[in-house]
DNA sequence: TTGTTTATTAGAATAATTCTAATTTTTCTT
DNA sequence: AAGAAAAATTAGAATTATTCTAATAAACAA
């Protein structure tokens, strides 16, 4: 177990957050970064946190959440009404979504071209773009 | 008023969609088509029957709504956690959203390209493409 | 340490939506 | 037009995701 990851290696990511290097932000922060991307609700991460023993209120996991997607480590993700996803991979990219699984995959940003946008009033700027792409079981043909 | 609409010039139409044209469908598909484009939630499309003296209960509202997206006469979007709105253009077009006011725009479809899609798993296919271009107040520049 | 600031927590509160079971309306059959 | 059957509406309860509250605990700076 010489080098398996664990919390204290997030410390300096908290930090950078801005945030002081808590037990739980760590052990959090260990579960989303740990591996590759993921995509995942705050009831999932928690009742993940208590699997692992690792006892953590849902007012935390919340909060928690919130501050790294503010910090930019996280990105919110809304596919369908009433939940929220958070996403740790937050370079341009686009999602696809399975319908009847609710599953939630990424696609590479330069896969999506935005042409023309329209004018926008004076003195906004884009935030972000989302672009979903649903799909479902059946035969060919986009809808 | 001669040729003012009135409800009963939706009949047709939610006959078409399979449904009974009862007082009530009538009246809520009147506020919804009978002027341009809207994008509404099932809470003020209820607010908006009742301030019209059309009383109707909320569980309706939501009926109504979900059975006329069913039938394709609206498109159901999610923009942000925890609500709902229903889009009476089903054409093929995406949105400005602008985050402080929560105002939603409709942005022709043929402005947003999909270059590649990613391959996507056997016997699947597309059902929508969403894209949500979210806008807020500050001086140029995309994120 | 000791005090001050910031986090965490359990549980209550809120908000949007869905469900339930009773009543009313609509439609179908005659 | 009447009666029966099917479908819709309703009030209010229930559910779900999320946020709030105010009390306790942990982290940091001096």
């Amino acid at each position: 177990m010489q080098n398996a990851v664990d919390a204290n290696d997030f410390i300096e990511l908290v930090r950078q957050a801005g945030l002081r290097p808590t037990r739980q932000r760590l052990s959090l922060a260990r579960q989303l970064f740990m591996n590759g991307d993921r995509h995942v609700t705050a009831e999932r991460l928690h009742s993940e946190s208590l699997d692992r023993g690792f006892s953590v209120s849902l007012a935390t996991v919340y909060n928690t959440l919130h501050q790294f997607t503010n910090a930019g480590l996280l990105r919110e993700l809304v596919v369908d009404a009433g939940r929220s996803y958070f996403d740790t991979n937050v370079s341009a990219h686009h999602h696809l979504y399975f319908e009847e699984t609710g599953e939630l995959r990424d696609v590479p940003g330069d896969n999506v071209a935005i042409e023309n946008l329209p004018m926008l009033p004076h003195g906004m700027k884009v935030s972000r773009i989302d672009v979903i792409i649903r799909v479902k079981y059946g035969s060919a043909e986009s809808s």
